[in-house]
DNA sequence: AATGAATGAGCATTCATTCAT
DNA sequence: TATGAATGAATGCTCATTCAT
C-alpha cells in the first residue's frame, strides 16, 4: 500500500523529528536526507500534513497491535506485562517514535492532526480500561481502585519512563528499566 | 526584578503557547498581542530564546515552591498531598502552563533550553525521591517498592492527567479528577 | 490534422480558462481533468504554448468561418447580421471560448502569441472595415462615418455586450441581448 | 492615508503589468524593481491581493471622477465628451492602466477581486445609462435605442479603441483616434 | 520606551518540463 | 502511447532580528 519511498520518507521523517525536535522536520531537510530535490516529495505525499498523517497512523497500527486479541486467552497480569514490554521494545528500536508518540504538543498547529491524536489516546484508553476493569472482575487486580485511574498510573508511568529516557539522552537501559517500573506496578495493583 | 512589560511579555507568551501551541509564539503575535511592534520585544527581553528561559524559570520557582519545606514537619502523605493539590491548582488557574511545563517537546531547539528543563525534571525528580524515601523509612509508605519507581508513578499520573484534560479541552473538572487519582494513588503506596 | 487526444487536450484547456482563468491552464490541472499524467501531454503537443497557439489557430478559422464568402451575394446589412449572430450563437455554445477571444491579456507572456492574436484581430478588423466600405459605397449604410470607427463600434459593442454576459456568470440570455443590440446598432448605421 | 512607499509599490504593480501582464506582477519582480527586498514588500500591503485591490480602489475613484457631478450643468453630450476624452487623455498619460482596467480577466483566481471589478463596471453602467436616459427625455439623443444599448456601444467602442492602441504596441495617437471615435459616435447618437 | 522600515534565511508549495522505462 | 520519478526555477509568505530615529 505504500511505497518504498513513502516508507522511506516517513522513516526519515521520525528521525528528523526524533532528532530535531518538530520544526527539525521540513521539507527541505527531508529531501536533503533522502538525497532528491524537494518538489519531488510532493510526488509520494500530496503535503507535509499528510506525512504526519500517515506517521500517526503507523502509531495508531502499532497500538492496535499491542492492544490485539492475540492475547485474548492471557491472564490480565499477562496482558498488561504484554503492553508494557511490547511498547518499551518498540521504542528501544526506534527511540524517534517516542518524540511522535508521546509529545502530542507537536501536532497542535492542524485541526485534522489534534482530533486523529485525541482519537488514537482516548481509544487506547478504553481499551486499557477494559482490561483492568476484568482483571479486577475475575479477581487478579485489587477493586479498591477505579480501573480508570489504574489505566492512568499504567500508561502515566510507562509514558514518564520512556519520556527521562529521552531527556537523558538514551543514557540508561530502557528495557530494563522498563522492566523494572513494571514489576513495581504489578506489586501495587495484584490483589 | 522583572518590569511590568517583561511580566506582561511572559504572561502573553504562556497563553500563546497554551492556545496555539508552541508554533504560535511568534514576536509577530506577541507584540500584536500586547498591542507594541515588533522591535519593542527586544527591548525588554534580549530575544526569543530568553522570553522562554524566563519561562523556563517561572516553571522552576513553581517546582521549589511545590517541594517548599514550609512543610517539613507535616506527613509524608501530607507532602505528597500537598504536591497533588497544589500543581493541580496552578494548571486549574493558569491551563496555559501545561503546554510549557509538560511539553518539553517545546524546548527541542536550542541546547541552553534542554539542558535547562532537563536540570529542573531531574532535580525535582530528586527531591521528590527523597520525600518518597523518607516515608519508606518512617514506615509510612510500603517499601517494597523503590522509591525511584513510586516517583515515576506519583509524577507520571499526575502528567497523564493533566495531558488529558488539555486533549479534551479542558473539558473535564480537573481538581475533582485529581483528586480521586491522588486518593487512588495514596490507596497503592500507603502501608 | 489533429489527433483525437490533441483535440481533448485543446477542448479541456479551453475549459480550464473559462472556469478558472489563464492561471487555471496548468498542465497538472489538464492532465488530471483528461484523467492521464503530466509527461502524457507532451506525447501530444510540444509544450504548453503550442497547446495555446492551437488554440489562436482555432480561434482564427473561427473568424474565418465567420468572414467568409458564403455570403457573397448578400447585402451588407444581412453580412453584418450573420457576423453578430454568429459569433454569438458561438459563445452561446461554447462560452469557454469568451474568455480566450476577448482576452488578449491571456497571452501576454510569449511574443509568439501576442503576435499571432494581433495579427487575427487586425485582420479581422480590415475584412470588417472591407464590408463596411462597401455598405457606404452601394449606400445600404450611413457614410458620414468612417468605416474605421463603424468597426470600432461594431466589434467593440458585441465584446462588450458578451464580457458583461461572462462577468454576471451568464446570467442572462446572450442570444436575446446580443438581438436586441445588434437592432440598435443597424438603427444607427444604416441610411 | 497612502504612505509613498505604498504609492510607489502599485506604481510599480501597474507598471509590471502593463509591461508583462499579470503574471509579470509578483512580489519579488516588485521588490526588485523598487530596490527593496521581498519581505518588505509585506510591511506594506498585507499581501498580493492587497495591492490589487488598491489597484481597483484606484479605477474605482478614478472611474467616479470620470462620473463626477462637476458636469451637473451640462448638456449630454457635453458629458458624454467629458466622459470619453478623460478616460483617453488617463490612459494617454498612464498607459500602463489599461491592462488593469480593460482586462478583468487579471482578477479572475480571487473571488474577492471578482465582486469588486464587476461591482465597479456595473455601477459604472448603471450611471451611463441615466446620463443617456436623462439626454433621450430632453431630446438631445435620438431615442429609437434603448439608452441601455447605447452605453453599451460608448463603452465597448471607447475599450476596444483603447485596447488596440495597446495591442499595437501604442503605435498611434491614442488622444487624436479616441477624438475620431467620439466624433463619429456622437454622429450617430444624437438626434 | 517605542516605532517604521528593512533584511537574510527559510518555508511549503507549484510550475513546466525531462528522462528512463 | 503512456507512466513514475525527478528537477530547476519560481512563488507567496513568515520568521527572528536589526537599525536609525
Amino acid at each position: 500500500m505504500q511505497t518504498d519511498r513513502q516508507k522511506e520518507i516517513v522513516e526519515v521523517a521520525l528521525d528528523l523529528i526524533a532528532k530535531k525536535g518538530i520544526q527539525g522536520l521540513t521539507i527541505k531537510n527531508l529531501s536533503k536526507k533522502i538525497g532528491i530535490t524537494e518538489p519531488a516529495i510532493y510526488r509520494h505525499y500530496e503535503n507535509k500534513i499528510h506525512i504526519l498523517i500517515t506517521i500517526l497512523e503507523l502509531f495508531k497500527q502499532n497500538s492496535h497491535q499491542i492492544f490485539s486479541n492475540e492475547l485474548s486467552g492471557s491472564s490480565t497480569i499477562e496482558k498488561i506485562e504484554y503492553f508494557y514490554t511490547k511498547q518499551i521494545t518498540i521504542f528501544s528500536l526506534k527511540p524517534s517514535l517516542v518524540s511522535v508518540v508521546f509529545s502530542e504538543e507537536i501536532f497542535r498547529n492542524e485541526p485534522i492532526l489534534i482530533e486523529k491524536i485525541s482519537g488514537i489516546i482516548s481509544k487506547n484508553n478504553k481499551i486499557l480500561i477494559e482490561i483492568l476493569m476484568n482483571g479486577q472482575k475475575n479477581g487478579e487486580l485489587r477493586n479498591d481502585v477505579e480501573a480508570k485511574y489504574l489505566a492512568t498510573i499504567l500508561m502515566g508511568s510507562l509514558r514518564l519512563c520512556v519520556k527521562k529516557w529521552q531527556l537523558s539522552d538514551y543514557s540508561f537501559n530502557l528495557i530494563e528499566e522498563g522492566n523494572k517500573l513494571l514489576k513495581s506496578i504489578k506489586l501495587l495493583i495484584v490483589k
